[in-house]
Order: C-alpha cells, then structure tokens, then sequence
DNA sequence: CGCATTGCGTCAATCCTGTTGACATAAGGC
DNA sequence: GCCTTATGTCAACAGGATTGACGCAATGCG
C-alpha cells in the first residue's frame, strides 16, 4: 500500500463503529493503551480494536509504528512543556524545563521507556530545542558551544528522566522486591573484602531513591562555572566524542 | 513446556548438527549474532539456526527471552569491567569507569537497553560500587556525600550509556533518519520564529553525536569543583529528591 | 439534486515473532 | 542390555507488522 499520509485530512469517514478517526485521537488511544496495560500492549491489531477501527486503517494517518512513535514521543514532550516560559534566569529556566520534561516522563512512564532517544522532528520538540539553546545563548556561549551544551544538558534530563520512568514502569511487586534486596544484599558485606561499602553503610539507604535533581544541580553548577570563567566562546580540549 | 532449567546438565545431547549445547555457547554465540548481524538479528529462531538446533531447544537452558537477556547482560558487566584497578587519580578513575562501562553496553546494544535500569546484585556490580565509592572517599567527600555523589554519578553514566546503546540498536534505517533529521527538518526552519535555532544553524549537525563525554566531563568537573572547595563534607540544600 | 471522483476503512493474505505440548532418541546408572 | 529421563525435534498456535485489492461513502462539481 504505502500511500503517503496527507496532513490535512477532507473526507472523514466514520469507522464501522461510528468514530471519527484522527492523529490527535489515535496517538491520546495509544497512550491510554500504554498507560494501563503496559508498553507490550501497544501494537497496531490492540490499537485498532480500541478505536473500533481495522488495524491497517491505522496506516493512513503513519508510515507505520515508527512514525506512531515519534508522534507520541513528541505528544509527551508538548504536554510537558506547555505554558512553559523563560523569566529571565537561564540556570533556572534550564531547571524548570528539566523538572517539567521529567514530570511529563514520569506521567507516561511506559512510553517514556521508548521515546526517550528518538528524534521525533516535530513541533513540539523543535519548540523544546529552540528554547533551550536560546538559554544557552542568552547565557553568553558561542553558537558551537550553545548547541553542544544544551545536547549534553538535554540528553541528560532524557535518560535520566527515562531511566527514574523506566524504573517506575516496573511491576510495583519487582520494584519494591529490588529495592529490598539491594539493600539486604549491601548491608552484609564482608567488610574486609569491601572497606568503602562498609564506611557508607548508614548511607546506602539513599541509594534507592532518585538522583535526577542532583544530576541536574551538578551540570548546572558546572554549566555556570563555565560561563561565569569567559570559557564560554573558546572550545575545550579533551572532549571528542 | 515451562520445564524448569536445571543448574548443571548431566546427560549432554548432541543437536542435528552435532554441536552440543550449552549455557555458555548460546550467550556467546547470541552475542555474535548482535554483533555480525545487528541487534535485530537476535532471534530465538535465529539464534537456533546459528547453532544448528531447534528454537526450542533453546528453552531447556533459558526460562525464556528475558532470561536469555539477563544472562547476557550479566556477561556484558563482567567483560567491561575485567581487569580495571584505580590508578589513583580519583577524576580519571571515574572517567575510566565510565568509558568503559558505555563499551561494554554499546558492545551490545540491545541487551544494555533492556538492562540498563536494573540491579543485579550480583558481583561485579558490588565491585563497581565499592571501587566507586571508595574513589569519592578518596576525594575528601564525607560517607553521606560520597554515596549520593557516586549514586548520582553512576545514573547518569548508565542512563546516558543505555541511551547511546537504545539509539544504537535502533534499526539502521530508523537510526539515520533520526540523525538526518538535525540536517534536514532542522535547517529548513522559519528564522522569524525560530532565531536561536537560526543562530546556531551551523552547528545543528553536532546534534546527531553522543554528548556522552561532555556531561561525564561536566559531571566531573562540578564534582571536583565541590571537592576544592571544601564543601565536601557539608550537605548541600535544594536537592531533595 | 445527482453524478463522478477518490479518500479511506475493510478484508485477506504474507511473513515474521515467541512459546509450548507431544514425541522420539540417546545418555548414563544399574 | 535395560530403563529412566534429559533433551533435541517437530508441529502447531497466538499474535506481531505490513500491504494489495476492494468497495463504500463523503465531497466537489454540474
């Protein structure tokens, strides 16, 4: 078949059970679908069988699953981020936009798991990207530098992000028995073979919660320190991917 | 069938094609297959055509897929981290860490991504965690600091290496559309309402690399800021997680 | 109002997965 | 050499993505 997919749509035809399809419609489906029964609930048959629609009707609004994907990745990312607007202070900006992606993450956490390193080249994150690297700019950095910087700002809040929504996905029952067993597993080491766990002991308990604050605080700290020594223009040795 | 996997084999059959199975071939050759083929050619019916046996052969030695995968993983952590010892310089110890714990996962993309966020317990990420922790010890930080920091730490090299590894195992074709999509979607946008983007046009295409470096580096460089500057020992607020 | 066009929902078929129950056969203990 | 049983093989099932052919009905036009 692969007939191209039209983005305005003329004709709407009801499907057999009376609904009116859409993209809008489809990808909110898709997400409530993943969000009850689970990433592994999303296929185009399950998704077809919700909207009341032939799986292959489907194919008419997306290339295929991929294109399903993006659409939702960046759907998640528009939640996120609507009503965002920058006050002037970049760091904060930078972590308000961080805490808003993540929340929007933990939301959909099952979706999270796969949208988190996709490209989806759609309005919303081109909206996203545009914001931050204008931060990054307004910060003082070289256009090279702006754009590199907020890649590695942006990747972080995503996988890290995805990871806290990855964990969070988990069946409560597996997560909370993790969680205990790391615990038990650390706290009876042999201290001889293990003298830094052993230290730390009273502290491993933190251990199960989430660091994506701090890692977030931490970048910052190094982004400001960056722009605040006038390094921010020059390029820096001894990073290349 | 659901029979269970017994620990050691007593009677060892040989297959049709007179390869005799075990635990420790089919990991080895399942990663070969991901590593000749791509991580999409990891199949139960692949895997046994490229030992020679029936697929479901495959399930007198693994419960199923997941299982298949955990062992893999298991491998993965052991083959990174084999032979690593601090040479004493705590900031390029860590970095040493990280590198070669993102190898080990972009070795194998497919099973990292599946492992990424999970705890295993098991030895050689309790060796992981000693050696890091005791690193940050090394460094000044007081027990408290020292764990969240090497929690902190070890997220976002796990997050960001199991993103590298997602991207990767992504389908060829998939994957070069994303990277495509900063040269082409990217370039062609409305400067009036997009003017950072704009600015920084020329830089876009940095975009479709891995920032895994710079935010180890990043990460790093905050840490060692806080370690100077003596604070290391004092809890930092405005990081509740 | 009614006809022609065609967008798009439907159906059926193809080729992939993972997984399992029944069966057969050879390995090892006796 | 027999008997038990581990284990490899076979066939089948359920469900996945995708697509070509088909036909209904919504829309534009007269």
């Amino acid at each position: 078949m692969t007939t191209r997919v039209p983005q305005e749509r003329r004709r709407r035809r009801p499907t057999r059970s009376g609904l009116l399809l859409s993209e809008d419609l489809i990808v909110e489906t898709a997400l409530r679908l993943i969000g009850e029964h689970g990433p592994e609930a999303l296929s185009v048959r399950r998704l077809g069988t919700a909207l009341g629609c032939d799986p292959s009707a489907l194919y008419r609004y997306f290339r295929g699953t991929d294109d399903l994907v993006l659409a939702i990745a960046d759907r998640i990312i528009g939640d996120a981020m609507a009503g965002f607007a920058p006050g002037g202070d970049w760091v904060a900006d930078l972590r308000e936009m961080a805490v808003r992606v993540r929340a929007g993450y933990l939301a959909h956490p099952r979706a999270a798991a796969f949208a988190s390193y996709r490209v989806t080249r759609r309005q919303n994150e081109i909206r996203a990207v545009e914001t931050g690297v204008s931060l990054l700019l307004s910060a003082g950095f070289e256009p090279v530098q702006a754009t590199r910087l907020y890649l590695t700002f942006i990747d972080t809040v995503l996988s890290h992000a995805a990871m806290d929504a990855a964990f969070q996905a988990l069946p409560p029952q597996q997560r909370e028995a993790d969680r205990r067993a790391w615990h038990q597993v650390y706290q009876q080491l042999d201290a001889a073979s293990h003298p830094a766990l052993t230290t730390v002991r009273q502290a491993l308990h933190t251990m199960g919660d989430s660091s994506f604050e701090e890692a977030v605080d931490l970048l910052l700290e190094a982004l400001a320190a960056r722009a605040a020594s006038g390094t921010a223009g020059r390029s820096r040795p001894g990073s290349a991917g």
